[in-house]
DNA sequence: CTAGTGTGTCTGAATATCAGGGCAACGTTA
DNA sequence: TAACGTTGCCCTGATATTCAGACACACTAG
């Protein structure tokens, strides 16, 4: 039954952020509820949300742009 | 003139560095040439083509995972 | 054979990051 | 007002990661 989600382009660490918070509270959850599904901090969380710049995530979509390629966050509905 | 190149999905640090390399394969570039293009230890991009599991990108794929989310490489063709 | 290229891997030092605990601010509800 | 849920943020110690530089191996070209 196709929701027909929408899709996010990831090209910065805020856009990724702002992407998994979206899909966050689409899923009615909170930022402990997710921290405790995922086994992660919660202040890691919101860090993540706010698009904390990290070098890791920096790094990494700036390999895909030298590279011209594009990184997507879609609903899976596996 | 769309080339139409195929896209991966992420869901493994595996995942990643497969298709990192493959698009570095198909840029013609070397690891040491995406090295100084992008800044990066041409070691790092060895570890990461190979997948070298880091916590990091094993973290953000498990939120995405947890909140139903897929994340996909394509190329940008901007 | 020799030189050059590409890649994997090792070391140690320098950084970056995360977890855990706590507190403040805000909005909502009773 | 008081209680609660949610989130941003701070601190600290423990970990994880990255870098530089070097070396070995495989492969190819000359």
């Amino acid at each position: 039954m196709k929701t027909q989600g929408q899709h996010f382009r990831i090209y910065t660490p805020a856009s990724l952020g702002a992407a998994i918070r979206h899909y966050r509270q689409q899923a009615g959850l909170s930022q402990a509820d997710l921290a405790e599904r995922t086994g992660l901090n919660r202040t890691y969380l919101s860090d993540l949300e706010q698009g904390h710049e990290t070098e890791q995530v920096k790094r990494i979509l700036r390999v895909l742009k030298q590279l011209g390629v594009r990184m997507t966050l879609e609903e899976a509905d596996w």
